[in-house]
RNA sequence: GGCUCGGUAGCUCAGUCGGUAGAGCAGAGGACUGAAAAUCCUUGUGUCGGCGGUUCAAUUCCGUCCCGAGCCA
């Protein structure tokens, strides 16, 4: 029944106005929304990961939301499997898809591998090599091993480095046999999709972001983060991102408001070009400059037709 | 009005014993296969305040003017 079911993203950096294009969209053609966004499926994370208030919630109905306790621990392959099983298990005709996420819409669409499981001892020799030696001769030792994903990444590129020798060790294979190895089967993801994008440019999105930034401010956005230090989540990964980081410092007396304001809104614009890099290579998606133009005639069938 | 110190990239400044200049930050571009709002890479032409003078050659020396800061009247 998967072909009566059809997908559109809504894609576009962050403050743009995705949200705002998704509702009148699911309006006018009854569809549901889906989270695409790497923060806000955290149940915690909501005035500063800009998640919808409960009053948008109750329009229509959300998916992958807040579903995440915190703590816990969300990854792009974690995102296609719920979204994958949403789509299975749930019989709404337009899905849409909403988010900044590039790397989650991509392991959705495109597939990822299937999960590996990293072994304690193996975590545990990866973190000691990163402790012993120095980059470049991690570097080196992941080279020695998949001189072609190494070629890929660059030595100060820690992150990626210890994760692939942690991929490599377990499996004993490199990285694009790992890939390739996933190519060959066919992505779960067959349902009929198109993109929106929304971009209204770099200074009309600077505006936005320092308005929406003083709104956190005003709905508590402090609040927010002072409870989720009480709660010992100081080094929960996901308050390390924008805005969060950034609000922490200022809790910790190491920024007064100002600092934190113009650093939040250098950090944001920061992030809203990162996540145009990833969309600008995706030649199927229809650009808009703000949630009020209007849709191609394409698009309008695509919403349309049953 | 006099004296002193400044005026060099969007900002803060370095530098050239005369051969047209470079750092940090900001900005811009990019990569991305389980932290992705993360992580990482690349990227600096600017009347060296204006106008004259000396010189083969001046951002650099000299004169003068303009602007800023400070001190003295």
């Amino acid at each position: 029944m998967s072909d009566l079911k059809k997908v559109l993203f809504i894609v576009g950096p962050t403050a743009s106005g995705k949200s705002q294009l998704s509702y009148q969209l699911a309006k006018k053609f009854n569809g549901v929304i889906v989270n695409c966004d790497s923060l806000q499926v955290y149940e915690g994370l909501n005035i500063g990961s800009a998640k919808p208030t409960k009053t948008e919630m109750a329009l229509c109905p959300h998916y992958l939301f807040g579903h995440i306790e915190n703590g816990d621990e969300y990854t792009a392959g974690r995102f296609r499997s719920d979204a994958i099983r949403l789509l299975k298990n749930t019989s709404h005709s337009l899905y849409i898809f909403v988010g900044g996420s590039g790397f989650y819409i991509k392991a959705l669409v495109d597939g990822m591998f299937e999960e590996t499981p990293i072994k304690l001892t193996i975590q545990n020799e990866v973190k000691n090599m990163k402790s012993k030696m120095s980059k470049e001769e991690l570097f080196q030792f992941l080279a020695d091993r998949d001189p072609a994903y190494a070629h890929n990444i660059h030595v100060n590129d820690t992150y990626r480095v210890s994760r692939a020798l942690e991929l490599v060790l377990s499996l004993n294979k490199t990285m694009k046999e790992i890939q390739d190895e996933f190519s060959s089967k066919s992505s779960d993801f067959i349902y009929p999709h198109r993109y929106l994008g929304v971009n209204p440019g770099r200074e009309v999105l600077r505006e936005r972001v320092a308005l929406r930034l003083q709104k956190m401010l005003e709905a508590g956005f402090r609040q927010e983060v002072e409870k989720l230090l009480q709660d010992n989540l100081k080094t929960w990964k996901p308050l390390n991102s924008v805005g969060y980081k950034e609000m922490q410092e200022w809790l910790g007396g190491h920024r007064d408001e100002r600092d934190f304001l113009s650093e939040v809104i250098k950090n944001t614009m920061r992030l809203a070009k990162r996540q145009m890099t990833w969309f600008k290579r995706n030649s199927e998606i229809e650009w808009l400059k703000g949630p009020l133009d209007p849709l191609s005639q394409k698009s309008i069938d695509f919403l349309s037709r049953d």
